[in-house]
RNA sequence: GCCGGUGUGGCGAAAUGGCAGACGCACGGGACUUAAAAUCCCGAGGCCUUCAACAGCCGUGCGGGUUCGAAUCCCGCCACCGGCACCA
């Protein structure tokens, strides 16, 4: 496996010269023949053999009958049974971020999260959970499909040839993933259920009584004359209010409407989008696929054009996406990217009565309608804005104004966005001549139309309180418009531009008053007095908008979507049925889109056309897609019936009998009081720890979150929300403290750390780093620290008069390596001795500090800990055997490969050697606290705060003890002479502060 | 501009109200060696004094506060990183 020039490097296994001999001939200079710590290239993939011959890391799903030899069914008392999910232990779903896999293989943070999650489900199978780990591949996307337009390769060659090398890598690192679950995104038998789960959507409505996704079917038999399934929308207004609209309407008209309005209702719909195209991909690109006005890849520019898309009405689920994160345990700023994304704003929506070209009020007069957060302020509104596309513009604007207006809204359209919300730029925008009333005030203002207001967000419109909003502010003072105070900010502040909360001033009117109110009150006076008098209502916003879920694109899910024309030649769009997945894309020689800006699948006209005039959708859904689900998939693999089982889905999401167990597997039996807490024995409700970068923060883990909803409404899966607990890891910088990147010539390749250090070292290292979470640069000699560490262990068992040997018959039979590896013996300072209470002191406080550590998930820490046993058990002169193991299963996580050899040449004792118990599945040891105690402490003892001596006192001493003899200490005397001590604190086995008076 | 995070030796870091710098890197000295590598042992925050040691003083971005005691808690500022950014 480590391959690589290693005929040579192989043979150069140990301190031996005689190798080198043989070497020099073929290979360059000596500088990197380092001698090795240990033969990490002969133990590592032995074990990874092992591991994949043994199916060791298998998980096991209810109604699987388990092979009495499996580890697992062996620790677990549960071979040749046919399991059943109460028999099985808790599960623990660990998952990692699938990757995309890029050409360049992996990158040395791709491991450092899937290092972590490694670690922790070793740790929780030696806890005795019953741990999911699966990994698999992102593996639609533009890269595969630009280099088959460059080359004319099938993206699924290149996308076939770079999952084998991140498999060859990931492999390379001894992970315990779970390969017989391995799923990859562009497999027919996996889009073939994303396609299922698109049709879900496309067959939903989102009910806005029940507030979830319902079966459109309902909403279809409210729109018919005799419904058959009234029994159960009865009780629904919303659906019952529908189907008395349906009744009463013209039949003439019933029929062409009823198609129209069920597909305005679908979760996944069709409009007239205005999106980013790509010339240059030839390509629209959602709003996340453009940065800075350049697409993401590649960095072409793009412009806004409006087309039809297929689009998801993430918005519905809004609400419910902002208020459940308050019952999933991610991290505060995580969840508020999230929050900010998703933008609620609460506030009202007001009516503005436009003015006839007379001037005055009538009853058929167009209202404009604003919302704002800030009706208190509706008094100080002087003017409204309309931005651009606003659709009552032609009524508004009159005569004498056509022309300015008609040539700014040409202008604002060439804009592009970035244009047009590019920063500091000074504000524009053109008179219309039309004027509205404040419905506050009564007053005419004036009606302006200018690009700072967005079509996209709330109404469209706004009405400009220029004293107390920013934006507002410089545009009534660049085009000298009246700016009215109506908030009174504290004193010293000037009212100008004033826009936080205050009191209000100057606004009252008729019946109403809101002066001398606070902010909040105001805001609510004024929201009730509208509500009454019809003028406004009380309104929530958000700045969430709906999905663009189609790309121009031919490396992605095809849409299971058919287009037919209606007896007036329009087209309407129609679902597959299921029995037609999956739909698999067709085979094309040219990738590109048409002439004519279709998508590349428009190419395949055969495939497009399939007879009386019905035609394929040629768009196809984006990256996304593939990897809202995945985790899903991974409960149930290889499930051909149904996307995940109800029992698989409901075991792994721990909902098993429709209820969260409350009790995991060693909290009943935790008679040492160590640190395994009850509490967090529990299952958690969905994957129990998903690790990944920020990058994912709001989108991968919002639209995930969404379509998990969508499939809990629909009773798919058992929770509301898909990963309980979330941590996102650090990146890792390179070595200058920069980001990676090619073109800084800064980036680490991980198989070259692989060659020189082994899999365990580089492991070890990227955990040892630092804090999981935290950016840190990389650091190759630190590599080398773990290293001799991880020397220093093998040395701690092996002797070494044997190893000198084994090097030296390494070299004169090279082939043979493997057999010499055998004959390597245990030092002879290993004994099957009793521990000495120094030694069982040092093991435990390192089995204590490690476990603690785990839980924490503070590995940097855990492995400072094992070096400071390590350290101390090298100074033993005997080394006895059970220290020795429960150290072994300690490291085992870390370093599994070393651990494993290790262990593997320890005596048998109990389970321990067993055939059929790996390492791996050996109990982890618990800690005795009593061992821990010291019969002396020393004690800091301070005077006025400051460290002035150390005294030593038995610990059974009282606190009155503790102060005599801090009062005792001799370097204390000089200080408190002839001085009055006012207090003594005595902070019991810790310390003893002397405050002088 | 707004939101979040971080700031500790030459470097990665530890300590989250109680001995600042565990562990590791780099560095210096020693042992082993013909020599080097590897390994093992020892040293090490800064300043001042001293032959040396002891002792002393300063020290966790900056300024203030709370406390017997602050890297840790509170207030104000600065710098860097990440996210959002005309969202009314």
């Amino acid at each position: 496996m480590y391959g690589v020039g290693r005929g040579f490097a192989s043979v150069l296994s140990g301190n031996s010269t005689i190798a080198l001999e043989a070497g020099f001939a073929q290979y360059p200079p000596l500088m990197s023949m380092v001698r090795r710590q240990y033969p990490f290239h002969l133990i590592e993939p032995k074990w990874q053999r092992f591991w994949e011959e043994r199916q060791s890391f298998r998980a096991w799903n209810p109604g699987e009958t388990l092979p009495s030899e499996h580890p697992f069914a062996r620790r677990h008392g549960l071979g040749g049974r046919l399991s059943s999910a109460e028999e099985m232990p808790p599960k623990y779903f660990i998952l990692d971020m699938f990757p995309y896999p890029s050409g360049a293989g992996l990158h040395v943070g791709h491991p450092e999260g899937y290092t972590a999650t490694d670690i922790l489900a070793r740790y929780r199978r030696a806890r005795g959970w019953h741990v999911l780990h699966p990994m698999g591949w992102d593996a639609f996307g533009l890269p595969a499909e630009q280099y088959a337009i460059k080359t004319g390769q099938h993206p699924r060659i290149t996308s076939k040839r770079n999952i084998a090398t991140f498999k060859r890598q990931i492999q390379a690192l001894g992970f315990s993933y779970d390969w017989s679950r391995e799923v990859d995104t562009t497999d027919p038998g996996y889009f073939r259920w994303t396609q299922w789960i698109f049709l879900q959507l496309y067959n939903s409505y989102f009910d806005p009584e029940w507030n979830k996704a319902t079966p459109i079917a309902l909403l279809e038999d409210a729109l018919s004359d005799a419904p058959r399934r009234e029994s159960e929308w009865r009780g629904n207004p919303f659906l019952s209010g529908t189907h008395k609209a349906w009744i009463e309407m013209p039949p003439e008209q019933k029929y062409g409407l009823r198609r129209q309005f069920l597909d305005r209702w679908r979760l996944a719909y069709v409009a007239e989008a205005p999106v980013w195209w790509c010339e240059a991909l030839g390509t629209v690109l959602a709003n996340e696929d453009v940065v800075d006005g350049k697409s993401e890849v590649g960095g072409h520019p793009v412009v806004r054009r409006p087309m039809r898309q297929w689009m998801l009405r993430i918005t519905a689920y809004a609400e419910r996406l902002l208020a459940d994160l308050d019952t999933i345990d991610w991290s505060p700023s995580l969840k508020d990217m999230q929050r900010n994304w998703i933008g609620r704003s609460d506030g009202a929506e007001i009516d503005f009565v436009v003015a006839s070209s007379g001037g005055e009020a009538s009853d058929g007069a167009p209202r404009i309608r604003v919302f704002t957060t800030r009706p208190d302020t509706l008094f100080g509104a002087t003017y409204m804005v309309l931005s651009p596309e606003h659709k009552l513009m032609d009524e508004i604007t009159t005569p004498a104004q056509r022309e300015a207006v008609l040539e700014y809204k040409a202008r604002a359209a060439a804009k592009s966005d970035l244009d047009r919300t590019d920063l500091s730029k000074e504000k524009t925008g053109v008179f219309t001549g039309g004027h509205a009333f404040n419905p506050a005030t009564g007053e005419r203002i004036p009606i302006w139309i200018a690009d700072y207001v967005l079509a996209s967000y709330g109404t469209g419109a706004i009405m400009a309180v220029p004293a107390h909003d920013t934006r507002d502010y410089e545009f009534a003072r660049k085009f000298s418009l009246p700016i009215v105070q109506v908030v009174e900010p504290p004193a010293g502040t000037d009212w100008r531009g004033y826009v936080d909360d205050g009191v209000a001033v100057n606004s009252a009117a008729g019946d109403l008053s809101l002066n001398g109110l606070p902010t909040a009150q105001a805001k609510a006076r004024m929201t009730e007095w509208l509500e009454a008098k019809g003028l406004g209502v009380r309104t929530v916003n958000y700045k969430l908008r709906d999905w663009l879920f189609s790309r121009q694109r031919y490396w992605g899910e095809p849409f299971p979507i058919v287009w037919r024309q209606d007896a007036s030649g329009n087209w309407f769009h129609e679902a597959l049925p299921e029995s037609a997945l999956p739909v698999l894309p067709p085979e094309l020689d040219d990738y590109k889109p048409t002439s004519e800006g279709e998508p590349p699948l428009a190419r395949a006209r055969e495939w497009v056309h399939l007879g009386e005039g019905v035609r394929r959708e040629t768009n196809t859904m984006p990256q996304w897609a593939g990897s809202c689900w995945y985790y899903l998939r991974f409960l149930d693999a290889r499930n051909d019936a149904v996307f995940v089982s109800r029992a698989a889905e409901r075991y792994w999401m721990g909902t098993s009998d429709g209820r969260p167990r409350s009790v995991g597997p060693e909290s009943d039996t935790d008679a040492s009081g160590s640190s395994c807490a009850a509490a967090d024995a529990a299952p958690r409700p969905g994957v129990d720890l998903y690790v990944g970068g920020t990058e994912h923060a709001v989108l991968h883990l919002l639209y995930a979150r969404f379509w998990h909803k969508v499939l809990y409404d629909l009773g798919h899966v058992s929770t509301p929300e898909p990963f309980y607990r979330l941590v996102n890891q650090g990146l890792i910088l390179g070595e200058d403290g920069q980001k990676m990147s090619k073109s800084r010539g800064n980036v680490v390749n991980p198989d070259a750390i692989l060659d020189e250090y082994g899999a365990d070292a580089f492991r070890l290292y990227e955990m040892f780093m630092g804090p999981l979470q935290d950016s840190k640069p990389w650091s190759t000699k630190g590599v080398e620290g773990v290293y001799r560490f991880l020397g220093r262990v093998w040395r701690l068992f092996i002797d070494e008069r044997s190893e000198t040997e084994f090097e030296q018959n390494c070299a004169a039979e090279p082939r043979r390596a493997a057999e010499h590896l055998e004959a390597i013996r245990l030092s002879p300072k290993i004994e099957e001795a009793a521990p000495a209470p120094a030694q069982l002191k040092a093991l435990h406080a390192c089995i204590q500090k490690v476990t603690e550590d785990l839980d924490g998930l503070r590995f940097n820490t855990a492995i400072s800990a094992m070096m400071v046993f390590v350290n101390e058990a090298m100074t033993w002169p005997n080394r006895p055997v059970p220290v020795l193991r429960d150290f072994l299963i300690l490291l085992q996580p870390f370093a599994p490969h070393l651990a494993e050899e290790l262990a593997s040449r320890l005596p048998p004792a109990g389970e321990w050697g067993a055939e059929g118990l790996d390492l791996a599945y050996q109990p982890w040891p618990r800690f005795d606290p009593a061992l821990l105690i010291e019969e002396t402490l020393e004690i800091p003892v301070q005077v006025n705060g400051k460290l002035r001596d150390v005294v030593r006192v038995p610990v059974t001493a009282t606190a009155p003890e503790f102060e005599r003899a801090a009062l005792a200490a001799p370097k204390v005397q000089p200080f408190i002479e002839g001085k009055t001590v006012k207090k003594v604190i005595v902070v019991p086995k810790k310390l003893v502060n002397i405050a002088l008076g």
